[in-house]
RNA sequence: GCGCCCUUAGCUCAGUUGGAUAGAGCAUCGGUUUUCUAAACCGAGGGUCGUAGGUUCGAAUCCUUCAGGGCGCGCCA
């Protein structure tokens, strides 16, 4: 164990560390008997050997948490939403990271005692649901009278649609002679289908969210106007002109009067329209809409998880929810990068229109869940992904998620070999155990495991935790390898093992079992 | 033009909210299997942490400059 409390005290007292180092030391071994060993070194660490006493206290506390082990008490309520792919086809590979990441941030938060509420948006209003749905239609006449389906740049070409055709065909009578007497029955049947399909691609992944709003009810129960009246009280929301746009070009613009909310007191490049040219609702003012329904639920905390290209939403939002909350609730955006796949040694490039993306069905027709949930979270969400289809696929070595399963398969079959079962409210006594120093690594980083816990959680990085299981992965095999090269370091002998290696498994199996049910990876007893 | 993210070994990336001699995997080279699971392990080579400054006992980490790459910049969703 180590401590560099000299050095911050020192930064506050503008005091030799090295000095206070020996005071401390002083102290330390006039008041506390559990330590071995103190000593100095380098620029005023002090170094200490915790007594075997104190090493097993310890251990007695992990046994005892157990499940919770690593865990603090924390008790915030957080709405996390993620995912919210737009209900106009089947998730895609992309969309994976966000939902894998969500859902492990969503469990780590749980973890530590939090309530989380996991919420996916329904994007189903929009010009986006208009072109869905004129798809589905054509799709119909296609199939029902044999028209050729033209495909136009806005439509969705995928065979997915084709699918949805011949389901509501299947199930109705009706003639489909015009998209506009049909318009309701078909949003309404096609936008069944495709969440069915999307709620089915999370359902594979691990993935269950416990509330889905929808855009359209948030629309039609006039929240919009609300939201919209509370801010122009508080001054955020204004009648105005906007300069126009700098980014590209668009022909549609029209510098005419309309309501703008005032995203630039938040630190945005440019205040936002709420209205279109015709005077209906922007998207914005719709997401205004439901984060201020979010905000009425009290949450202690809201987290949005969005893809790369929402970087650009973000000040826009967080400001809503400040401006609507009158600055008592944070909105916390956190982006997921892109997934670059590969396949073939070259880019892979996806996109949702043209049909030829690479579905998460298709991925987990070919790869586990498992795989998947691991490889997504092998990065931090600041950086790229790079996603290689191939080496997935291959199943091998380079796949760490196998790593860390086969630990935890190794731990069990010694297990099973020496016929060892863990009992209740076991007591370790100070007795004839004794670490060796391949043992003592490896329970120093399990009790680094609450540190890593704290630091996941309070950066919203789950990606830590695939990183320090891997870590502790490689101490174990490192050391089961030792009793290749060395009798006395094999863990079983003549049947018998010693107690520290069997404490020492144990408190592994803690960790590998703690860290992989927030991964929500399974942990096989054979492999 | 503006905003956000990134730049660490040949490649892909970690890096403890500022700490000790910067770490893994892959790739390269060389070793280890009558076994408690070799889907593993051990060893070797490989670094000016993009650049230039600053803050201090101490910087890959914080601040500023510049360069390179990615994403975004709508009255689409």
């Amino acid at each position: 164990m180590s401590s560099n409390i000299s050095m911050i005290l020192a930064k506050l007292n503008k005091k030799d560390p090295n000095k206070l180092s020996l005071n401390i030391m002083d102290l330390l071994k006039k008041n506390i008997t559990d330590f071995k060993k103190v000593e100095i070194a380098g620029p005023g660490f002090i170094n200490i050997n915790l007594s075997n006493k104190a090493l097993i206290s310890i251990i007695n506390k992990i046994f005892k948490e157990g499940k919770s082990f690593g865990s603090y008490k924390a008790k915030y309520s957080y709405n996390i939403e993620f995912v919210s792919a737009n209900p106009t086809g089947p998730m895609h590979v992309g969309h994976s990271r966000g939902a894998i990441y969500g859902d492990v941030l969503s469990n780590l938060l749980k973890f530590n005692g939090n309530k989380v509420i996991k919420e996916y948006y329904i994007n189903d209003y929009g010009n986006q649901i208009n072109n869905f749905v004129k798809s589905v239609f054509l799709r119909i006449r296609e199939i029902k009278y044999n028209e050729s389906f033209v495909n136009e740049k806005e439509l969705y070409p995928g065979d997915y649609i084709i699918e949805i055709a011949n389901k509501i065909l299947s199930k109705s009578k009706l003639k489909f002679n015009s998209l506009k007497d049909n318009y309701n029955f078909l949003t309404k049947e096609s936008l069944k289908y495709s969440m069915e399909m999307i709620k089915s691609d999370l359902k594979k992944l691990g993935i269950s969210h416990d509330s889905f709003i929808s855009e359209k009810s948030i629309v039609n129960s006039k929240t919009v106007i609300k939201a919209i009246n509370q801010l122009k009280r508080s001054n955020y929301v204004e009648e105005g002109f906007l300069e126009p746009p700098k980014g590209i070009k668009n022909e549609d613009w029209k510098k005419t009067k309309r309501l703008i909310f005032k995203s630039t007191l938040f630190g945005d490049d440019t205040n936002r329209a709420l209205q279109k040219n015709d005077g209906s609702w922007t998207y914005f003012a719709n997401d205004l809409a439901y984060h201020f329904n979010k905000v009425s639920r009290n949450y202690d905390r809201l987290i949005n998880i969005l893809g790369a290209d929402h970087t650009g939403y973000i000040r826009r939002i967080e400001g809503a929810v400040k401006a609507l909350s009158k600055n008592k609730q944070i909105l916390h955006c956190k982006v997921c990068q892109l997934v670059k796949l590969y396949k073939d040694g070259s880019p892979f490039k996806m996109s949702k229109r043209s049909g030829d993306f690479i579905s998460v069905n298709d991925l987990l027709n070919e790869v586990n869940k498992d795989s998947i949930r691991f490889m997504m979270l092998n990065r931090s969400n600041d950086v790229e992904l790079e996603f290689d289809f191939d080496k997935v696929l291959e199943k091998s070595k380079d796949n760490p998620v196998f790593y860390v399963q086969y630990c935890h398969a190794r731990i069990q079959s010694i297990f099973r070999t020496i016929d060892f079962k863990s009992k209740k409210n076991k007591q370790v006594k100070i007795g004839d155990i004794n670490f060796n120093k391949y043992e003592k690594e490896i329970l120093k980083k399990v009790f680094e495991w609450p540190k890593i816990i704290k630091i996941a959680s309070n950066k919203y990085e789950p990606h830590r935790i695939p990183f320090y299981l891997y870590e502790l992965a490689t101490l174990f095999h490192s050391y089961w390898s030792k009793g290749n090269e060395d009798e006395k370091f094999k863990f079983i002998k003549k049947g018998n093992i010693d107690k520290s290696k069997l404490l020492m498994m144990q408190l592994v199996l803690i960790v590998l079992q703690n860290g992989m049910k927030i991964l929500n990876v399974s942990l096989p007893n054979k492999m």
